[in-house]
RNA sequence: GGGCGGAUGGCGGAAUUGGUAUACGCGCAUGCCUUAGGAGCAUGUGGGGAAACCCUUAGAGGUUCAAGUCCUCUUCCGCCCACCA
């Protein structure tokens, strides 16, 4: 019977509903086994999968019956982060239930994800637009705001008129809408804040227990985290004695301050310009940089603009007068809001003099110029040097001249070493129906009343009761059932929270929640998350790598406060996988170069696709999709088919290493050779590009082995590599390989259950070695030597080549280095 | 501007971590076989050369008996961050 698209489809079917139904995947906590949690992160339910999807959830597919195989036990959970705008603006769009469209899409991608015959234990699946699991959303929300990390603010914030929603920070890519690339503005709206910085310390510090990271992340968070140490200098306002901090790393440089900046929004401009005969101006210039789009303000090729303020600034380590000024490139919200300016040393103070010609001075020598003049320099320079200009500093290496003047400000009273960070707290309110209900009730009488305990979840209203037309606002506020409620406290009338939260916060705990799915007690159940957790490998895109990984150890670390937990990361390996290319270019459906993997099953089975995404390249690097590389792979899964077929012929085997001859040694040889390196390939930095080929080197070796019909040990020996293929290859492609595993004999119920093989390090030996000849590191000749051959030995038969000897020319051998069994380097 | 990765045949990619560069696969070429299929099998396939040989891992230097691998500089590409003081 041949490999046909008929049959693949035939025997993919029945395992996967073997596996189903035998509930081979499924996970249960017991302490006497070895545990091992694989997660990939979970999907936005789009309805169809695409084949990043598929190369994500493949790789980790390996993982887990890798793991299975070696006798752990196994946690591989599948959901759905399925709250989010796509859904409602489908909605909108086919006037439609955002509900009924995300229910639908998750059925059809469950099926997509059967399809591929992954290890998912689905009893453990859940959604988190169920409100089994968004309840647990609000209850943490509630903890929170106990705590005080959850909190209520007005402020300036993002805002998307696309979508017509504030956005996080963390959402804002190059001052546009991650989701939808449209500009984002600045709004003044009341919102609801995570204090997400009261972990920066302990999110910066733990990333360096996080070694098995790719250090890309790490290095990345630690960037986002932004801790940077410096010295908050007190100038002060001349004319009235009043205290202007201003933030600075660069203490080493303030002698060099010739005038200080504050940003527009700075709340002692107030007071500066109040009065002054330019007032006006000054407030136009302010206004109109208020309206500015954060996207305006910030363009990097932006000139810088500013105006005087008429007001002067006391330099606290010389006495100096500098004018203050108000400039649209300082901004409020990092460091103080203020800055000293330095032109000849920073680049955009720098600029920002010439335009307004303020005056400048050098206080740090460049080795390469030491005698510029301020009038000939064409930029600020950022370098390392000495001191100049700075009293008794003078002379100082500027590196040391940090610390020494910072200390000796400190003692004096003129500034204090400070850090600041570069995170905000986390904006999570969103004007959007599509999300967890905030669980907060207003009551004029009492005030912001958290919904509690006992009456949660708070419940989305069906879609029907809300008008959801993509309006500006919040869909919730135009739900009078909804909205109107009784206060918990005073029981007197009372508004429910309209805004709902953002997806962030949904998928920042899904990991803990699939060690107890069902449980309706609690948020999790303690005994399963400190059984399965932490994820030994988590497994996802790059493109996460600061957001949702941030949240969740920010998460993870709130829980480990509450007592649920005790540790303090979430994640102990992580994996990032390359992007999919088509054509050079990342698939996408905006670009039209997609490939449905759904095709690719049609046509060649999930196997195929499987083995085909994993040889392609390593799972870190992009992966340039071709479609002869599936046809490949379903060629080389043919000839294991085949091999099977026509050459499996089941014999007792009872060999004795005695009866093999130099053949069977060959072939013993490439079959333990094939076990070590798939298992170290696959445990060793999940290289399965060269798993796969450590395999098509077996069936290579075992297509030039003959079998003469009739011979027993032969024949035993094949059987043998024939099992020793499909059992490593079943992580890969587990279909063939269990449907195979039973042809060929197999009794377990599933390949998984089948123990890994170990190798034979006797068996990896060989009689004879070849050495490498080299005269001066150039290849002179190939030599068969006896294994163990001593250096003496080796040097004796390469010696007597007559070939070498040409080489030679008569000229004396000044050294002979021997590498055992490999290269022998004749110097002369 | 800052940070982190890269650059190996026509293509995807290997290289025991300093020891035979191009494993494995795709593609291509030639031939065989056939109830003709998505076939299969055999052989070949970095470049130059008739050959002996010579050259070859983006480029230029260096260290070393030996460099794709280590060091220095240059070029190009990708990703992330960015008026962050």
């Amino acid at each position: 019977m041949p490999y046909t698209t008929h049959e693949i489809h035939r025997i993919e079917e029945k395992w996967q509903k073997i596996w189903q139904e035998k509930k081979i995947f499924s996970a249960t906590a017991d302490s006497q086994k070895k545990k091992y949690y694989v997660l990939e992160m979970f999907p936005y339910p789009s309805g169809k999968i695409h084949m990043g999807h598929v190369r994500n959830y493949t790789i980790a597919d390996v993982i887990a019956r890798f793991r299975m195989m070696q006798g752990c036990n196994v946690l591989h959970p599948m959901g759905y982060d399925a709250f989010g705008q796509p859904a409602e603006n489908a909605a909108i769009k086919h006037k439609t239930d955002p509900a009924k469209w995300t229910y639908g899409c998750i059925g059809q991608m469950r099926s997509e994800l059967q399809r591929m015959g992954f290890s998912y234990d689905w009893d453990r699946e859940l959604s988190t637009c169920d409100k089994a699991y968004y309840r647990w959303n609000q209850w943490i929300f509630s903890k929170m705001h106990e705590r005080g990390l959850a909190y209520r603010k007005a402020s300036s914030v993002n805002w998307c008129e696309s979508c017509q929603t504030t956005l996080a920070n963390e959402e804002v890519v190059n001052n546009a809408c991650w989701r939808c690339k449209s500009e984002v503005v600045q709004r003044k709206l009341d919102q609801w804040y995570l204090k997400i910085t009261d972990y920066s310390e302990r999110l910066l510090k733990d990333l360096h227990h996080l070694e098995p990271w790719p250090s890309r992340v790490v290095a990345m968070q630690e960037n986002w985290i932004g801790k940077s140490y410096g010295v908050n200098i007190f100038f002060t306002w001349k004319e009235i004695g009043e205290r202007i901090t201003v933030f600075t790393t660069r203490v080493d440089t303030i002698f060099g301050a010739t005038y200080v900046v504050l940003a527009p929004e700075h709340p002692l401009v107030e007071k500066l310009i109040a009065g002054s005969p330019d007032e006006k101006t000054i407030r136009a210039f302010i206004e109109k940089v208020a309206n500015e789009s954060k996207s305006l303000r910030m363009a990097g090729d932006k000139k810088k603009e500013g105006i005087f303020t008429g007001q002067y600034a006391v330099n606290p380590v010389n006495g100096e007068a500098i004018p203050i000024w108000i400039a649209d490139y300082v901004l409020m919200e990092y460091g103080t809001g203020a800055i000293m300016a330095v032109p000849t040393h920073d680049q955009r103070d720098f600029l920002f003099a010439k335009e307004h010609n303020l005056p400048m001075r050098v206080v740090i020598q460049d080795p390469v110029n030491p005698d510029v003049k301020v009038s000939d320099l064409k930029q600020a320079y950022e370098g390392q040097g000495v001191l100049v200009n700075s009293k008794q500093f003078d002379g100082t290496e500027n590196e040391s001249a940090k610390r020494k003047i910072a200390e000796w400000m400190s003692v004096n009273k003129m500034g204090e070493v400070t850090v600041h960070w570069r995170l905000r707290d986390w904006l999570i309110s969103r004007q959007r129906y599509w999300g967890t209900p905030i669980p907060i009730v207003y009551c004029d009488q009492c005030g912001i009343v958290p919904v509690p305990e006992d009456q949660l979840p708070v419940v989305l209203p069906p879609a029907e009761d809300v008008k959801i037309t993509g309006e500006g606002g919040s869909p919730l506020a135009r739900c009078n059932e909804f909205v109107n409620t009784t206060c918990p406290k005073c029981k007197g009338k009372a508004r429910r929270e309209t805004d709902t939260m953002a997806t962030f916060f949904d998928s920042s705990w899904y990991f803990l929640r699939f060690c107890s799915p069902r449980d309706d007690k609690e948020v999790f159940e303690k005994k399963e998350a400190a059984y399965w957790m932490p994820v030994d490998q988590y497994i996802g895109g790059i493109e996460h790598a600061i957001l949702h990984l941030l949240y969740s150890r920010f998460f993870t670390k709130f829980f480990k406060d509450l007592g649920l937990i005790s540790f303090d990361e979430p994640f102990a390996r992580l994996l990032t996988q390359g992007m999919v290319l088509k054509d050079g270019e990342v698939m996408s459906k905006s670009r039209g170069n997609t490939v449905d993997p759904d095709e690719i099953i049609e046509r060649y089975g999930a196997d195929s696709l499987r083995l085909c995404i994993l040889f392609a390249a390593p799972p870190e690097d992009q992966l340039e999709w071709s479609n002869g590389a599936v046809d490949g792979s379903w060629k080389f899964l043919n000839r294991v088919w085949q091999l099977v077929e026509q050459r499996f012929v089941p014999v007792v085997d009872n060999i004795s290493a005695a009866d093999l001859d130099q053949e069977d040694k060959d072939l013993e040889r490439e079959r333990n050779a094939a076990i070590k390196k798939v298992t170290e390939d696959i445990s060793q930095g999940y290289k399965f590009n060269t798993a796969v080929s450590a395999l098509m080197v077996l069936m290579n070796a075992i297509d030039q082995y003959r079998v003469v019909t009739g011979n027993a040990t032969r024949q035993a020996l094949l059987n043998r590599a024939i099992r020793s293929v499909i059992v490593l290859l079943a992580p890969f492609t587990p279909h063939i390989c269990e449907e195979l595993w039973q042809k060929t004999g197999g009794r377990e119920e599933s390949i998984v259950k089948v123990s890994w093989p170990s190798f034979d390090a006797r068996a990896l030996t060989r009689d004879s070695v070849q050495v490498v000849a080299q005269i001066n590191g150039k290849l002179r000749g190939k030599f068969q030597v006896a294994s163990g051959s001593s250096e003496e030995e080796v040097r004796e038969i390469i010696l007597a080549d007559a070939k070498i000897q040409e080489f030679l020319a008569g000229k004396p051998v000044k050294r002979f280095i021997y590498i055992a069994g490999k290269v022998a380097n004749i110097v002369i």
